[in-house]
DNA sequence: GTTAATGATTACTA
DNA sequence: TAGTAATCATTAAC
C-alpha cells in the first residue's frame, strides 16, 4: 500500500497529470484516470473529500497513523456503511456506464480497417500485398521491369506491414499490462474502500477506448504511409517506362509489316501483348500513337520504315517462296493457272482479291495466305524504296505515305483495308505470325 | 537545364 | 466501342 502525502500536509491543487500510457507513470500518484480509481486522493470513505492525506486524521487533520484506519475497519458499522456506499456506487456506476458505453462504431475506423485490409496490411499474410501489387502490375503492364518495381513495392509495403504489427502488438501489450497494472491496484483498494467488480470493468472499458485511439492514430500513419507507396511506385502515368527495346521492336515490325492497315486485330494484339509483356491496352495505345504520330510525320519515320521493311524482306521473300512452293505441292492446279483457290503472285491486286476471299468463312487455314500478305506489303516496301521496281508486284505502291487517304484514314479504295472494316482487314485477324 | 521521344489519358467522333 | 487528336507527364539524350 502506498504512503504517498504521508510524509507532510497535503495540497489542494493537483500536479499536471502525466502521460498514461508510459509504464514509468503508470506508479505515478496522479495517475489521469476517472475519480474512482485516484488511488491516493484519500485513504477513508467517510464521505470527506481528498484534503486529508493517508495516515492523518479525517476531522482533525492530525497524524494518527495507521492505527486509524485499523480502527475504522474495525468499526461496528463499517459493514453496514460499506455495503451501503456500494450500493451508491453501483447505481452511479451503472449510470455513467450507460451513457458511456454506447459506442456506435467509427467509420473512420472501419474506413481504416477496410484500407488496411485491402491493401494487405492487416489481415492474412498474402505476399505483402500481392493482390494490390498483383492489379497494379496488371494496369501498368507487368513488364520484366514493372515487375522489378513492383517486387520491390512489395518489399516496402512488407516493410510497413512488419512496422504495423509491431507497433499493434506493442500497443496491445502495453494496455494489457497497464490493464492489469490498474485492475490490481483496484482490487488492492477495494479492501479498504468500495469498488465493484462492475466499476472495475468499467475502467478497464475506458483503458482500452485510450489505447484504441492510439491505435487509431497508427492506422492512420500506416494508411498514409501506403497511400504514399502506392503513389510513388504505381502511379502508371508517374511512373511511365518506355518499353523495352525488343517489345518495340516487335510492334514496329508488326506496323511496319502492316503499314496497309496497322490495325491489329484482338487476336493479334493480345499476341502482340503476350510478346511484348504489356497489356492488351498497352498495345492498342501503343499503335493508336504510332498511327497518330506516323501520319503526322511520315517523313520522319520513312528512315525506320525503311529499317524495319529490310529487316523482314529476307524473311518475307523466304514465306512467299515457301508458300507458294508449298501451295504448288499441295494444289491439285498448276500455281500460276488462275484457277480458284491458291495464291496467284504475280498481280498484287489479285493477291489481296485472293487474300480477302482466302480470309473469309470460306477458307480456314488462311494463316499463311495472312503472313504472305503482311510480308507482302513489306517487299513492296523496300521495292519502292529501293528503287524504284515498277511494280512486278503492284502498279500502284501500297507502302503507307499512299494509303494515307485524302481525309487522313489509313482506308484506301484500292487496298483490301477499304473492303473491311479496320479490325477484319487482312493481315490483321491471322497477322499474329507475321512476327 | 533543354528538348525530343514516348506512354498514358481525355474528349470527341463515327 | 474502337479509333483519332490533343495533351499531359515522364524519360532519356544532349
Amino acid at each position: 500500500m502506498a504512503t504517498a502525502g504521508g510524509a507532510g500536509p497535503p495540497s489542494t491543487v493537483s500536479p499536471p497529470l502525466p502521460w498514461p500510457f508510459e509504464r514509468s507513470n503508470w506508479d505515478s500518484p496522479s495517475l489521469p484516470l476517472s475519480r474512482p480509481i485516484r488511488l491516493q486522493e484519500r485513504c477513508d470513505w467517510s464521505g470527506t473529500r481528498g484534503l486529508v492525506p493517508r495516515g492523518y486524521h479525517f476531522l482533525t487533520g492530525r497524524a494518527g497513523k495507521c492505527t486509524r484506519k485499523h480502527a475504522l475497519n474495525c468499526h461496528r458499522m463499517k459493514p453496514a456503511l460499506f455495503s451501503v456506499l456500494c450500493e451508491i456506487k453501483e447505481k452511479t456506476g451503472l449510470s455513467i456506464r450507460g451513457a458511456q458505453e454506447e459506442d456506435p462504431p467509427d467509420p473512420q475506423l472501419m474506413r481504416l480497417d477496410n484500407m488496411l485490409l485491402a491493401e494487405g496490411v492487416s489481415g492474412p499474410e498474402k505476399g505483402g500485398g500481392s493482390a494490390a501489387a498483383a492489379a497494379a502490375a496488371a494496369a501498368s503492364g507487368g513488364s520484366s521491369d514493372n515487375s522489378i518495381e513492383h517486387s520491390d513495392y512489395r518489399a516496402k509495403l512488407t516493410q510497413i506491414r512488419q512496422i504495423y504489427h509491431t507497433e499493434l502488438e506493442k500497443y496491445e501489450q502495453a494496455c494489457n499490462e497497464f490493464t492489469t497494472h490498474v485492475m490490481n491496484l483496484l482490487r488492492e483498494q477495494s479492501r479498504t474502500r468500495p469498488i465493484s467488480p462492475k466499476e472495475i470493468e468499467r475502467m478497464v472499458g475506458i483503458i482500452h477506448r485510450k489505447f484504441s485511439s492510439i491505435q487509431m492514430q497508427l492506422k492512420q500513419s500506416t494508411c498514409e504511409a501506403v497511400m504514399i507507396l502506392r503513389s510513388r511506385f504505381l502511379d502508371a502515368r508517374r511512373k511511365r517506362r518506355n518499353f523495352s527495346k525488343q517489345a518495340t521492336e516487335i510492334l514496329n515490325e508488326y506496323f511496319y509489316s502492316h503499314l496497309s492497315n496497322p490495325y491489329p486485330s484482338e487476336e493479334a494484339k493480345e499476341e502482340l501483348a503476350k510478346k511484348c509483356s504489356i497489356t492488351v491496352s498497352q498495345v492498342s495505345n501503343w499503335f493508336g500513337n504510332k498511327r497518330i504520330r506516323y501520319k503526322k510525320n511520315i517523313g520522319k519515320f520513312q528512315e525506320e520504315a525503311n529499317l524495319y521493311a529490310a529487316k523482314t524482306a529476307v524473311t518475307a521473300a523466304h514465306a512467299v517462296a515457301a508458300a507458294v512452293q508449298n501451295n504448288q505441292t499441295n494444289s491439285p492446279t498448276t500455281p500460276n493457272s488462275g484457277s480458284s483457290g491458291s495464291f496467284n503472285l504475280p498481280n498484287s491486286g489479285d493477291m489481296f482479291m485472293n487474300m480477302q476471299s482466302l480470309n473469309g468463312d470460306s477458307y480456314q487455314g488462311s494463316q499463311v495466305g495472312a503472313n504472305v500478305q503482311s510480308q507482302v506489303d513489306t517487299l513492296r516496301h523496300v521495292i519502292n524504296q529501293t528503287g524504284g521496281y515498277s511494280d512486278g508486284l503492284g502498279g500502284n505502291s501500297l507502302y503507307s505515305p499512299h494509303n494515307l487517304n485524302a481525309n487522313g484514314g489509313w482506308q484506301d479504295a484500292t487496298t483490301p483495308s477499304s473492303v473491311t472494316s479496320p479490325t477484319e482487314g487482312p493481315g490483321s485477324v491471322h497477322s499474329d505470325t507475321s512476327n
